[in-house]
DNA sequence: CGTTATAAGTTGCCCAGGCAAGTAAAAAGC
DNA sequence: GCTTTTTACTTGCCTGGGCAACTTATAACG
């Protein structure tokens, strides 16, 4: 291979100073909010939507994790809360003792429901609005490559 | 105003997710390769990079703050350490007594450029090597008005 | 000028999250 | 079938960062 340049040129710079702001500013923007009318944060808004979505409101810790972008001792502490709140109920698989079965309940459910719409409507403003449905297009194929590179670094990447 | 529909179309919940994706794990991502490489966070690379940009490698800690992102407090957390390994250094601006002026030092900047190459192969890597020259413009435009809105949003805001 | 208001940093308290070590259950080896 | 390894989760320890309260320095007001 040739030697690459070492550097970024101007307009990756650019580009990359905005990611950067966008990587740090908008999950930022996006607790602030949710703490602010729900008392939750973004991950945890995250957790709920996730579980929302499974069958039977049920989902393994480790599968969970895996779709919320998130490590098992982050989830672990995270339905510990959930759990004192009773957003959640735990239970080990039947099926193979080594799983831990998360349920959402009635009350974690109406908690979602109840901050979904605050949440929606500023995701809508913080992207969705700032964008031509052209630039849209274009930007959602771009960050699924992007996003696709990344999932692969999380996991075992180029060092597996 | 009309009744917007509350809930985000299938579009639209695909590049939501790919984006909770990117802003989530591209940072750790970042994270992963300094702290390996080098001890360092990218946020303390992004401090040292800025220093290193300034006049005379020296700022004021609120400016510093507002390139890099960051809150006063966190900054100044992040400066006593810096501190502690004589990578800056601290002193009141003379020509106003409210202000403190970070300089670079020498080992602070060789340690930005021992840091750099490791670092900036990542982000092409992860990012730029993703996009082909077409979706990078495209990605870089559409980055830029999302950027410019969630910067508004950390400063004043709507609220203001 | 003395008083009040505003701006820039700093400090203390608290909590979330990372990592490494520990536990428990199932699978593999022999 | 008993030991060893692997998998899934948990716990403890430690650090970074948020927020609010405090300190100090200039500016604005009268």
């Amino acid at each position: 291979m040739d030697t690459p340049s070492p550097w970024l040129d101007a307009d990756q710079q650019e580009l990359w100073q905005d990611l950067l702001t966008v990587v740090i500013a908008l999950p930022a923007a996006l607790d602030r909010q949710l703490q602010r009318d729900a008392g939750i944060s973004n991950f945890e808004y995250g957790v709920l939507a996730r579980l929302s979505m499974a069958d039977h409101v049920t989902m393994r810790f480790s599968e969970l994790a895996r779709d919320c972008n998130s490590t098992l001792p982050r989830l672990s502490k995270l339905m510990d809360r959930f759990e004192a709140r009773e957003w959640i109920v735990r239970r080990v698989d039947p099926s193979d003792g080594r799983y831990t079965l998360a349920t959402l309940t009635d009350s974690g459910q109406q908690k979602l429901v109840d901050s979904a719409p605050g949440h929606v409507a500023q995701v809508r403003r913080l992207v969705f609005d700032s964008l031509t449905a052209t630039q849209r297009r274009h930007f959602g194929t771009a960050l699924s490559n992007v996003a696709e590179t990344v999932r692969r670094e999380a996991a075992g990447g180029p060092t597996g």
